[in-house]
DNA sequence: GGGAAACGGTTGCACCGTCAACTATCAGGT
DNA sequence: ACCTGATAGTTGACGGTGCAACCGTTTCCC
């Protein structure tokens, strides 16, 4: 009854351990910086960047949830506190009067325009940075794998996020 | 004003996003698991695995904290939890008074017995199993330079936990 | 020895997130 | 039209975690 092998499984074991650590200690630090600057947890961040990069700066209140990897009342929440602080507001959906969207405010869209290169630039401090290029697209691979195998990976939410630092103008339509 | 070139840094930026999607996931899942079968927490069979390994079976909680990463309160009340279900027990040190032992209890050590393969399972399942070896081991040297980039590498925290799958003898002091 | 500072741990409070229950709306079948 | 079930979102109760303030202990140094 020895069962698998423990020396090998202690190293795959120790990569998870290692991951969870790094999630631990490059999100807390980020999360630190974000929030001295600007009173912006990551989770917020998150959503604006989301929002920001949507068809007409709005999403669902489903989609957002489901982008973020929240549930529906954790998205439910921190729009509930963007909408406090006049960063994003609910519009119903005229279609479907079940649909509210998460809209970006213009002083959300203002607020992000400050916010976003200090988000990188933690991101890129705190962890891409200790990351050769090589290195970054193998770990996503790797990454990826690991979604994939657990069902989870999903383009739209993988995919996006940041691109076209100047979301701005030209957001018409398309 | 274009600052650093964008494209390029999407990519690394999408391998944090990455991450933060594996770990939710992938600790998601784990946890649901150990909570179905045992209605333990992944933080809480931490504990116990790291009381296990330790000398005596037992930590002050200053260290505790320090492997799980976690701050001292929530070392206190992970202890707590523990110490309600009778799976661990608070010793006061005689030598410093100021220093509380967490040890693990008999039936704490018995019920590591029954969980930590389940634990291993899951951790293969979800994660490591849709990993070579090789993935495996670059994995683990690409975190722990992020991890040393943060002055957050300690060989004490990433380098045990799983080591000889038995314990449960020969633990005497050595 | 006595006071100050450092240390280990716990407690009160607040925040963030989940789950389960609920409301409201929509879609389908009869 | 009506009832049923699915869907989108919100709410209330709750659990887990961090921070700051706190207590008791030890250490340092005069």
């Amino acid at each position: 009854m020895e069962g698998s092998s423990p020396g090998l499984s202690a190293e795959r074991f120790h990569a998870w351990l290692n991951l969870l650590q790094t999630y631990s200690v490059v999100s807390g630090r980020i999360e630190a910086e974000l929030d001295a600057a600007h009173g912006l947890s990551l989770a917020e961040h998150e959503v604006l960047i989301r929002l920001a990069q949507a068809e007409g700066t709005r999403l669902r209140m489903y989609d957002l949830a489901d982008l973020l990897l929240l549930s529906k009342s954790g998205a439910t929440r921190v729009v509930d506190r963007l909408e406090k602080r006049g960063l994003v507001e609910r519009v119903v959906s005229t279609d479907d009067r079940r649909v509210v969207y998460a809209a970006l405010t213009r002083s959300g869209a203002a607020l992000l325009v400050k916010t976003r290169p200090l988000l990188h630039d933690s991101v890129e401090r705190f962890f891409s940075g200790h990351l050769s290029d090589d290195e970054v697209a193998r770990l996503r691979a790797v990454l990826r794998r690991v979604l994939e195998g657990n069902d989870a990976w999903a383009e739209h939410r993988c995919a996006p996020a940041l691109e076209g630092a100047a979301p701005q103008s030209a957001r018409r339509s398309g």
